[in-house]
Parts: structure tokens; sequence; C-alpha cells
DNA sequence: AACTATTTATAAGA
DNA sequence: TTCTTATAAATAGTT
């Protein structure tokens, strides 16, 4: 990305290689820090050398904690095993899928009473759910509340305009009317400089 | 870092925070994927964004591989074999029956049946759920915002007073210049009436 | 989402 | 390796 262009493809040469290694480890890893303070993510970055030497990131915690956040949320979803075929991956997306969307339907739930007859432990999974509802709710209120604060700051701005315009207004009227008064008379309302028209 | 440079900490409004948090991510991943072209590196990389989405890369192989051998590097046992024991079959029919809880649990909702039959448990259970989705719509952040929101409202409540005034005023001085040229001409009071001067 | 003025990253050279 | 610098790439603010 400077002194030419390059191609995204393995630097043949050794030494080369090992410098630019350097550098871009130390770019990526400023970027990922970056990322995570500027939009409050927690990132995990882990790098092997081509040699197997490792450097490593976790923001906000540990990397043991991230991977562990990490397999909760996605780890069962992984294929770990080669021998899964393609059917049971997608079936797999596509009830997380339909999960997902039940969840949406669930936001509704709140407007009628809630269940008579669900076990425990059907609860507690509904619970679960309800947590992750409750983040997206937060976040969308946020957000119409930020939108709202944004509206209303550019509607102070358009009166303060109106209300410095209305008052230039008022300054040229002045001024004509004390001009037409000056001719005819010398009561003067406002200041003016009669002498202008004694001559 | 275009169109002026910025300070890295979090960015406080949630729709630009949102907007950089794509773009930077999607750079992120990029540069990953070159630094692990380039140098024939191994690059493990995932990304909880402030809500709990996650994104990742895994390159050369899957995630599950790079963590074990992370941990392997590392020597420390990974808590995570609980998740990544499950096979894709046993996920299945746990996401199947998720899904079947959440269908029912969205009957009882939208059958808007009363609470009456519901035991005590559930009920306690429900009322937690309450709580805490209470509790999270009176944080503090809420308020602090609902604060901002009430002082820019006054502030637009006394700049429209001011306006109003402003333009009483202007139409005061209107009628006034209005009535002063009446005698001799009936134009536009903004338009100077020469013929005053004619005589 | 697309655009562009700037900032940042970095390839090549010393 | 580290520094410099010309240039490519990323991206903040804007539309």
């Amino acid at each position: 990305m400077a002194r030419g262009k390059i191609q995204i493809k393995k630097i043949e040469n050794p030494v080369h290689r090992q410098v630019t290694f350097c550098k871009r480890r130390a770019g990526l890893l400023k970027k990922a820090k970056e990322l995570s303070v500027l939009c409050d993510a927690d990132i995990g970055l882990f790098i092997f050398s081509s040699h197997g030497k490792l450097y490593e990131l976790a923001t906000n915690g540990t990397m043991q904690e991230l991977i562990e956040r990490y397999a909760k949320l996605n780890g069962a979803a992984q294929p770990y095993e080669l021998s899964i075929n393609l059917d049971t991956k997608e079936e797999t997306i596509r009830l997380k899928q339909e999960i997902e969307m039940l969840q949406k339907g669930l936001g509704y739930m709140f407007g009628g009473e809630a269940a008579e007859t669900m076990t425990l432990d059907e609860l507690l999974i509904l619970e679960k759910h309800l947590e992750i509802w409750i983040c997206h709710i937060r976040s969308t209120k946020m957000d119409i509340i930020s939108q709202e604060i944004q509206l209303l700051k550019n509607k102070e701005g358009i009166l303060t305009a109106a209300n410095m315009y209305l008052q230039e207004k008022i300054e040229e009227n002045t001024t004509d009317y004390a001009t037409l008064l000056g001719s005819s008379t010398s009561s003067c309302p406002l200041t003016l400089p009669n002498e202008m028209f004694q001559a």
C-alpha cells in the first residue's frame, strides 16, 4: 500500500515476508484495539506466524474469557466434526433463524398476559430469550431517543436562525421608519441624524 | 481518518457508532485476511458487538482448531468442552425443542388468557422477568437522556416565544409605518413611496 | 449505501 | 531493525 501496489498472495522472499509480517501485525493489532474502544466491542485476536509463534490480543478481559463466551454463543454451532453432513448444518442454520424469528414474535407478547401451564424449565429458557429481547429493546429505544435529540437540536438551530432573521427585519424596518419621519418632523422616535435633512 | 481526525474513545452517538462499527469491522477482517495470505500466518479473530452479536474469522481451518492450537501453546485447559462436545444432531434436537417451547409460549401470549391458572412458581418467575425489564428501562442513561430532551424542549419553548414576540414587533412596526404612509399613498410599506418627496 | 477529503497504513529504499 | 517518504488504502463526515 505504498511505493507500489502489491498483490495479496504469499510473499515469497522470506526477509520481505518477515518485515511485512511485523508491520502488518502491528497495524492489525492497532486497528483491533481502536475498533474495540470506538465501538465498545470485545475482540479476541490470535495470530500464529508461519513458524508457529503466537501473538494475541484480548480486549476487555482475558482470552480465556473471550473464548468461553465464544464457545457459549457459537461454539455448539461450529462444525467441529468433519463428518457432519451439509444437510444437518443447513438444518441447524434454518432452526436458528426460526428461533430468531420467534424471538421477534415474543416482542409483542407483553401486550397480553403470560403463560399458564409452562413448566419451570420452559420458563427458564423463555427468560433467556426475554433477556436478549430486552437488549434489543434498549438498543432500539436508545436509537430513537438519539434521533429525537438530534431532531430537537435541528429545531433549535432553525428557530435560532429564524430569530436572527426577524431581528434583522426589525432593524431594517426601524431604520426605514426613522428615515421617513426625518423629512417631515423632528420628533424622532428612534435615534436618527436629523441634521441630514436640515440643509 | 478522513474528513477529520477522531479521538480513539467510545463513540457516544449510537447511530454513528454502529456505522463506524460496520466499516471498521469490515476493514479489520480484510486486514486480517491479507496478513494471513501475505505472510502465511494463521489468524483467529472474533468480535462481539456491544449488543453481543458475534463476527468471526478463522483463516486456514476452523475457529475450533485455532482455539485448540491456542490452548496447546498456552498449556491451559479450555473450559469450552461442553459446547464443542455437543454434536450437531443433539444440537438440532435442542434447537427444535427450543422452537417448540417458544411457539407454545407465543400461543399463550397471543391467546390473551389471564394469569389465573398460573402457579405461584410460574408467577414468581414471570415477575422476575418484568423486574429485569423495568430495571433496564430505568437505566441511568435513559434518565440522563430524558433530562437532555427536556432541556432541549425548554430551549425550543423559549425560542418559540421569542420568535412570536419578534413577529409581533414586526407587525407593530409595519402597522405604524403603513398608518404614516396612509395619508399620501397606499403602496407597499417596504417599498419607499417617492411621491412623498416630489411635492 | 455512495462519495470524497483526509488521515492512516505501509512498500520500498536507505 | 528502524527511519523516511511516496503512495495505496481506510475511513469520517456528508449526502
